[in-house]
DNA sequence: AGCTGACCATGACAGTTGTCATGGCGGGGC
DNA sequence: GCCCCGCCATGACAACTGTCATGGTCAGCT
């Protein structure tokens, strides 16, 4: 009875050295590999994988919208994200989308093996460094259009850019790009846009 | 006659797949791993290796840095630079440093395994793709205190606070914003900062 | 010595941005 | 029904930003 494992990353070495990693386990089985989200939900489906590995960076499906099409229809399926950085955002959306783990890649091999038998139990493994954060961060604050030009404004548009492609006024970006930057604490549309994404309300 | 390799990355998961990975060829042997530059540049010089696998993004003294000491003081060690983004700046600045080879972390196993041997005979590796993309970006046209506005740019302070940390006036911050604009094609600061981050200029 | 280029600075100007007061519109909750 | 909230809009104001002209210092090169 060993558990079946898949591992999505887009990353050639990092996929292949997780398989090359926890082929080192004797109860768990890297019986495929994806390099993409949309992959990996056809992967699962076909190879009956108890367990998922995914990152959140990759091309076609992202690994929090290739969680929740996973969540759906194989639930069955525990889905650990897996991911470098600390995102307190990705932990929030990802647990939405249904994973059931969610781990750094910073985290020792050993404590990956541990988390994989642990949500194949049924429980849920979450980084507590990052849950603690998480908690400390409290809920999105911004509406919908916040959110809207503050992801215009990462990328360094003008207001009236976004007024543009969003259809509305100059005057009426300004003002939800003002209340945005309240909400952050920010003196800026740019540092509240950083802020906002690392915090995951984008 | 094994290929004694020192893996340096500090993601653990990432650092010890490696290593994993490795181990299955036979004649390589990874006999030590790092988690930041600084301990990398003492294990080289301690285990006398052969080949160096280096990541870009580490704690303490980044690859960049560590390959430029490693080249100094052991010239007998092959540094190659394993990196996730396919940045082309970090290539030029690779390449300077000494490294003997470059490969993105989407490359397969094989190939890694394939780049060591051939390092280690004394040739250079390069992504083929990297290597062209680089030659069609041209060099970095920014001076050295364009480069450092432009970077406290990207974090969203504002002129007032740039001039103040780097004790300079007002004025002469926007001006150099101003020409790193023009030099980049953008119409913005973000936006030049921007462009100026994917092409490695920072 | 003369030229060039990076660097620093000042002052002036137009344009953009952030804030505020104010108001209309629509949906949800008490 | 009334109130609150998100949304859209306008106009005005102060502050900030990007550009330009100008001029100074200093290092390297011919």
């Amino acid at each position: 009875m060993t558990i079946r494992v898949l591992v999505a990353d887009d990353q050639a070495l990092v996929r292949q050295g997780l398989a090359a990693l926890l082929s080192l386990e004797a109860d768990i089985d890297v019986v495929a590999e994806a390099a993409d989200g949309l992959h990996a939900t056809q992967l699962v489906a076909e190879h009956s994988i108890d367990v998922c590995l995914m990152d959140v960076q990759m091309p076609h499906l992202d690994g929090i919208a290739a969680t929740k099409r996973i969540a759906e229809t194989n639930p069955n399926c525990a889905v650990i994200i897996v991911t470098t950085f600390g995102r307190t955002g990705y932990l929030k959306q990802a647990l939405a989308a249904g994973a059931r783990g969610f781990v750094v890649k910073d985290t020792p091999a050993a404590q990956l093996a541990e988390a994989i038998r642990k949500v194949h139990r049924g429980l849920r493994v979450v980084d507590p460094e990052l849950a603690a954060a998480s908690l400390s961060e409290g809920t999105n604050p911004l509406s919908d259009r916040e959110k809207e030009v503050l992801r215009h404004a990462l990328t360094g548009d003008t207001v009236a850019a976004i007024a543009h492609t969003l259809h509305l006024t100059a005057g009426t970006v300004r003002n939800h790009l003002s209340s945005a930057i309240q909400k952050t604490g920010a003196i800026n549309r740019v540092q509240a846009a950083r802020t906002a994404a690392e915090r995951g309300w984008l």
